[in-house]
DNA sequence: CGACCATTTGATATGGATCAAGCGATGTGG
DNA sequence: CCACATCGCTTGATCCATATCAAATGGTCG
């Protein structure tokens, strides 16, 4: 079931199929094809922890993070989605995290018994499923690395990771906070602060603007990506 | 491909499908009737990272872990698995992780291919794959939550796991060892050890051996589950 | 222009790591 | 069968990376 804030500001569209989205992901076949058109504003939920999982997502402008809120407050970030990437796929039938719009962000929503059912008769679109949520697996699993090493390797395979993503040259511009930046990487937001700052005055990074960091020595975060 | 390692320590036994493990995963079904039993020996590696994942396992008694080693030595164990359990099903065809065995083991290989190919005739077993890497993804996600938490915290939640899945009364039985321990927490051999003494002293916990632990008071050890 | 929010920077505190012994169980050779 | 080596674990002392608390700065929007 669709949240209620994601409901009230939800502005549907029927898409063409034709609508290109800006960095489409190789693998995902006749699952372009479904699903509708949404828009939500800035940390709009797209989806609550617990709820039903009835749809599946995919990216198309802007950004998406989803995350868990433990019950004294703190709150992992789970993982960022960039257009072109699906998100909300859960082995279950209840999403696991939560999901919010990072960025005024338009998102494909697929009814996730139309893929099941497409599924059922098509091993193909089966297969792709499975693949999608191994994806996913190893992605996760890359984190759990990520969270066991130092603050400054960790800020450092977090800047790798996003350029790779963004794939501009060495401009990275990042659409989320520095405080997702920290829920994300199991730290505080004074301390990825401040790493991006040593980083800098090394010169390994320039940070024109807090939202743009640009990669000036590759090889140093490299050597930090331990 | 099996490792060295594992072909030398390798007893190959054809298995009448008639040996029950001793306990069971519900979920399994087809899968059960297939592949051949192996013994590995304490500390055997079963099988490497990097190497093709041409194989599946399923642990009929005693226990393995997964790992990951970085660059500089540092190791991540990924998960434990008892009997029951399968492990090595990797999205790519390489495995990410290496695996070995805790103790004396007995473990259930089957072919991938096989497996594959009765996946691609038989939708039920699709789908029971890709279950399994559904599950094995939320395990990994609780795996992030558990590392962005205290050392106490982390010692909690690892006992209760680990009572959970052998639900042995309040007594928990550790084929492990501490630095098994430390090293999948994300913490030291140290800290595991004084938070285990710290516990005892609290009378939250009785370790009357090394590797057997009481549980004695779960609302204190659930409390810090946070 | 002023208020607000995000970010940076500074000072201090602290949880867990590191370094270093000690201890107990297990096994081996004499 | 005992002495001793070994290994896994515990305990102690100290250090350090990152958290926490606090304030200053900067950027954005009405």
């Amino acid at each position: 079931m669709l949240t209620q804030t994601a409901v009230r500001n939800a502005s549907w569209k029927k898409t063409a199929s034709g609508t290109v989205p800006p960095a489409p992901q190789p693998q995902t076949g006749p699952l372009d094809l479904m699903g509708a058109q949404m828009s939500f504003p800035r940390n709009a939920e797209i989806y609550g922890e617990g709820e039903a999982a009835d749809y599946i997502y995919r990216v198309v402008s802007g950004a998406v993070r989803t995350y868990k809120v433990l019950a004294d407050g703190r709150r992992q970030v789970g993982g960022f989605y960039l257009p072109g990437d699906m998100f909300g796929l859960e082995p279950g039938d209840e999403h696991t995290f939560s999901a919010e719009a990072i960025a005024e962000s338009k998102v494909l929503v697929i009814k996730r018994s139309a893929v099941m059912a497409l599924a059922e008769r098509d091993g193909e679109v089966a297969r792709q499923l499975w693949n999608l949520t191994g994806r996913e697996l190893s992605r996760v699993q890359d984190h759990i690395l990520l969270l066991i090493k130092s603050a400054h390797e960790r800020v450092a395979t977090f800047l790798l990771e996003m350029a790779e993503r963004e794939s501009a040259g060495n401009a990275v511009d990042l659409p989320m906070s520095r405080q997702d930046i920290a829920d994300y990487l199991g730290l505080t937001i004074e301390t990825v602060s401040r790493t991006l700052s040593h980083m800098e005055s090394l010169a390994t990074i320039e940070v024109p603007s807090s939202r743009r960091i640009v990669l000036r020595n590759r090889a140093a975060l490299s050597r930090l990506n331990a």
